[in-house]
DNA sequence: CACTAATCTGACAGTCAGTGACAACTATAG
DNA sequence: CTATAGTTGTCACTGACTGTCAGATTAGTG
């Protein structure tokens, strides 16, 4: 029972959703002050005040407390696309879907980047954050599928070539966004990454 | 002294490769038998004749035990690019070193396919797998950066973008490879994913 | 309010990957 | 042959993660 049901009501579902943005929070801060790797899972426990074993019960693992949110960002990104007017074509769609996640990324402030940096150093972190794109692609595929004209044979193997094409681009986008600190607009990274692949 | 050192002669490097290659082996054996997750290193180690210690002085990690050749292969790509005419294209040379590689797959008989299939099917392989990739990317991006012409300021961001997007090509191929058996062709895999990205 | 059933929790014990340290052994160089 | 360096087994340890169970808490019903 780690993972979250559908968003409901129930005074229960909302006082584990409070539990689980605590236990997230104090573990980002956490995470950010020492390092992900250094940190246990027994420290972040003792902080919220409860036992290593119930941590478990609100993060199946040490990874989910940093990129918990990523499924919720993927249905959002694969509703937008569905939002998409079907006149567009599939890599313009793509790319005003992830108008939205990105403007999160930016009002954040500082917090995602620095949040960036500790994923892009932290290779279990990446790992697990991949695992999450393999998610957010299986929900993009069949709706990409639809926009797509042509042999319908190999329709589903070009609709999973330009998600993952897309995603690379955007995580290409993301790095060099944390390697210049912030500074670089992520837009106009991604738009350059997007329009290197196509040519 | 994890990783291999550079390919030398030396009584001992040859006695250390071949005790690598015998792990690695009997661990595929076993990992096909019984599954990667179901198998333990102590399991590994005692199939071979040795302590659980002492395997993990020729593996890093238990994921290496599967993926530990392919470093080299990376190695290979990237000489393989190197070696392309400057007159190809970056995507055209991209595909046309990638066909090297390919060909080991092929020859490696059924065994090949077997293995991919239980690397689409565990996560923890998956992820090492990207780990690998990133390997790849990052010793393939200054050789396509030197094929790139347009503005400096964005060369290196278009080439980690051009491989990146390739290599997911690549992934996206060798999946549909082993969902449909290996009945498909790669190669024609490779280059539908391939023209479908730059649509 | 009282009752029941589901849920949450701490505690304990266990598995497994991976690391550090040390002493014994073995190959290699000089 | 000897000093040196690499290899190995063993012991002990950390830390993520899981199973289980008994007791506390609480949602919903009558």
């Amino acid at each position: 029972m780690v993972n979250t049901p559908g968003r409901g009501g129930g005074l229960r579902e909302l006082t584990r959703r409070a539990v689980q943005a605590e236990i997230a929070s104090t573990a980002m801060e956490l995470f950010l002050a020492h390092g992900f790797e250094e940190t246990t899972v027994d420290q972040i426990a003792a902080q919220v005040g409860m036992s290593g074993r119930s941590v478990f019960r609100y993060f199946a693992t040490k990874e989910d407390m940093v990129l918990g949110e990523m499924r919720a960002i993927g249905d959002d990104l694969a509703a937008a696309l569905q939002r998409r007017p079907t006149s567009e074509e599939p890599w313009e769609a793509l790319r005003r879907a992830l108008d939205e996640p990105l403007a999160a990324l930016h009002s954040d402030g500082g917090k995602a980047l620095a949040r960036a940096t500790m994923l892009a150093t932290t290779p279990a972190l990446r790992a697990a954050q991949q695992q999450k794109h393999a998610q957010w692609h299986e929900l993009l595929v069949p709706t990409l599928a639809r926009r797509l004209r042509g042999p319908t044979s190999t329709r589903k193997l070009r609709a999973h070539a330009i998600v993952s094409a897309a995603l690379s681009c955007l995580d290409v986008a993301v790095d060099e966004w944390t390697r210049s600190g912030g500074t670089k607009p992520l837009e106009s990274l991604l738009d350059s990454a997007i329009q290197a692949v196509r040519s």
